[in-house]
DNA sequence: AGCAGTTCCGGGGTTTACCCCAGCCAATTG
DNA sequence: CAATTGGCTGGGGTAAACCCCGGAACTGCT
């Protein structure tokens, strides 16, 4: 028994043919169309293997994954994502638990690599897509790193908001959201006014589109940010 | 005869199975994995009806169209695209001939919709994605479609390029790079500095935010930007 | 010709973002 | 224990981004 969730008919009929014919001992596939019914399937079934799609609606793939575990720990995921986004990877680590089985591959991965995954997985191994690792690695790097306080900061920028406007959203002074910027620009490179008169940059600016490059952010997270955003300003008043 | 033109297998795939069950009498369907294959293919098979992914490598399959489209202005045209982004759709209006045969379907179209659109195009049709449709008539609104110069300012911004440099690069003083700015906010209703207190924003990254929201610019086209930007500045030194 | 719209350019202003420097506190780390 | 690192705070400064005003040239439209 093999679960599977993607909102999209093109990759579930992609997978589920690709499975019925390379794992006939693990028939049936069982497909869900969203995070909140992937959920409740996986209850009531309870299946060795999960593929779950990240961006689904009502339930994101991650946030899916974490609820499974949570009642069911031995329980076997492969995420399915579009980009290599390290927002992902990111979030992902937290939901795993230390010694759970997992796999993380591409969508754009080749039919080999999605069966070698999912025989990893079964077997009780995990299986990273090969551009994912350089990610991991990254998110592990004390230099590259970000940290909470400036992927916070990083957030907000994205926006739009003023320096003034995420203090007050942060409960901080202006001074220490932009010693958060700060050390944002450094660890994403950026030049500042002084060095490197070849390349003017606004920083700000700068950072956002390397930050949305490397997958530290991306506007569908954006997007969730904002109207959350604009709910708390609602609230408040 | 029809040409399909996508550097991922698994779209190929899914495509060339519903084309062969759904139209047996346009057979063979022949592949092409990227934007300058395709365009050699096309010249020799000279084919009633091409698919194009827009994302392609070595050549965008918006380029690629114009390409066949100049020495066979017959040829129908199917653009798939992964989004409905308002860049692909201006691009798109500038490179079809005026009676031009086209479609554009989503990539998360249903199969229904895709085998509607090839009858629609192989009968001499239109056939245009529901979704698209309103980025369309946005397109054609005076007061929110951007005009190139506006266009250009905001890809600038977009890449982190400070008032200055944009001048510099457009051979413009700031004074005009400014006055670029100052209408794209207002056409994106950015609010200024004085009205709606309780609302502050950083224009320029609001405005960046907004326009990737809206699909008037999209990452995969700004890193095409920033390598012809780099690409330029070496060449001048 | 007159009119509207767009773009470029100028002067002269305010606000914001960024810069350098230094210090304090807390939590890690050897 | 000392040493380090990350985060917040402060003073005081520069330059970039944004504001309002108006003018001139050019376009397309009636």
């Amino acid at each position: 028994m093999i679960l599977i969730a993607d909102d999209e008919e093109r990759d579930r009929n992609w997978l589920k043919s690709l499975l019925t014919e390379h794992f006939p001992d693990n028939l049936p596939v069982e497909e869900a169309h969203d995070g909140q019914q992937v959920v409740d399937m996986a209850a009531k079934l309870k299946p060795p293997l999960v593929f779950l799609d990240i961006k689904m609606p009502h339930l994101s793939g991650i946030k899916a994954a974490e609820q499974i575990l949570n009642s069911l720990p031995n329980t076997g995921i492969i995420m399915l994502s579009n980009f290599s986004d390290e927002v992902y990877v990111r979030q992902l680590w937290k939901v795993v638990p230390p010694n759970g089985v997992f796999g993380y591959v591409l969508k754009n991965a080749s039919n080999e690599q999605v069966v070698e995954a999912t025989k990893a997985v079964l077997s009780g191994d995990c299986w990273i897509h090969p551009g994912i690792a350089r990610v991991i690695q990254r998110t592990q790097n004390r230099a590259t790193n970000l940290t909470t306080a400036e992927y916070e900061a990083l957030v907000c920028i994205a926006l739009g908001m003023t320096d003034h406007a995420i203090a007050k959203r942060l409960y901080l002074t202006e001074k220490a959201v932009q010693s958060r910027l700060k050390s944002l620009y450094a660890k994403l490179g950026i030049p500042g006014r002084g060095e490197s008169h070849d390349t003017e940059f606004n920083q700000r600016c700068r950072a956002v589109f390397l930050s949305t490059k490397r997958g530290l952010i991306n506007q569908s997270e954006l997007d969730d940010w904002e109207s959350k955003l604009s709910q708390e300003t609602k609230a408040s008043t």
